[in-house]
DNA sequence: TTAAAGAGTACTATATTAGTACTATAAGAG
DNA sequence: CTCTTATAGTACTAATATAGTACTCTTTAA
């Protein structure tokens, strides 16, 4: 149903807590907590969004993550790859060799394209829109083409 | 991944290779022989689309398939909600009850917006676009919003 | 030195996806 | 009228992905 994976959510619900307190320094236990999720979870999130380069990890008492750039320049692309790897509409928009088809396949060309505008989609939105309350303004306009 | 399943991958590939000849009348035999998919797999996707309204069968000796409609006026989220159901980024942009954070979560709203968006992008490609060589040119514009 | 916190690893249950096989029914050809 | 071709319906299996959890190790500040 082209959809991000329940983890991958949460993710987000996570991140954009944090992108509401830049300043401060986040413990996981503090996430799972204040949002509600179970603490296993977000244990396994926030280790996978440092390793990606999102967060900043601090051990030991008083230790904790947070962002590692302001709210405002984290896309949505960033973390959904994060979180689920390169993002691809189908298997051939995504890496060569996975569909067998794709030598003849007369419409990657035409999947690959409307791959790209939905990445194009999701990399306009930051983070910081995305923990705003403020409803978000994104158009789509017919370029051309047939 | 945001993927759509590989199944309704070969589904847009059948119905655009029927929206090349929306006059003729194609077999499952013929489509999985002519696309290079397994008989099996054209034979279940066919009648599953059969079954949302957008192909006409008829049974018997030279029985098959034919597009319901011109595939001009056919719409990628039709073909897609046909295999894999409502389109949904989120659970919570699908239906309610899925998620359990609903009723507090704080980027439900803006995760709806972007499922609108996405479900745009995919209602303004049609059938004969994506059966169409030429490449399609569908551009975004940020509205407003923040 | 101890307690709080992240890092790393491994595991299990469930759901989804992919692919296939078999039987029944309909309709045209001869 | 019956044979052949084709769709309709149903059921099943294997593989993969997802979700959630548990446990141990390491770091660091009080």
């Amino acid at each position: 149903m082209l959809k991000i994976s329940k983890l991958t959510d949460y993710g987000t619900v996570v991140l954009a807590h944090m992108a509401r307190r830049p300043d401060r320094l986040f413990s996981a236990a503090h996430l799972a907590q204040e949002l509600g999720l179970p603490l296993s979870t977000v244990r396994k999130l926030l280790k996978q969004m440092t390793g990606a380069g999102l967060l900043y990890s601090s051990r030991g008492q008083r230790g904790g993550y947070c962002l590692t750039r302001p709210p405002q320049e984290i896309s949505l692309v960033e973390v959904l790859e994060a979180l689920e790897g390169p993002l691809g509409v189908t298997d051939c928009s995504l890496a060569p060799k996975l569909c067998g088809q794709e030598a003849t396949c007369p419409i990657r060309n035409n999947w690959r394209g409307i791959n790209g505008v939905i990445h194009g989609v999701l990399q306009q939105v930051s983070l910081k829109q995305l923990a705003s309350d403020q409803t978000m303004g994104i158009g789509i306009e017919q370029a051309g083409g047939l």
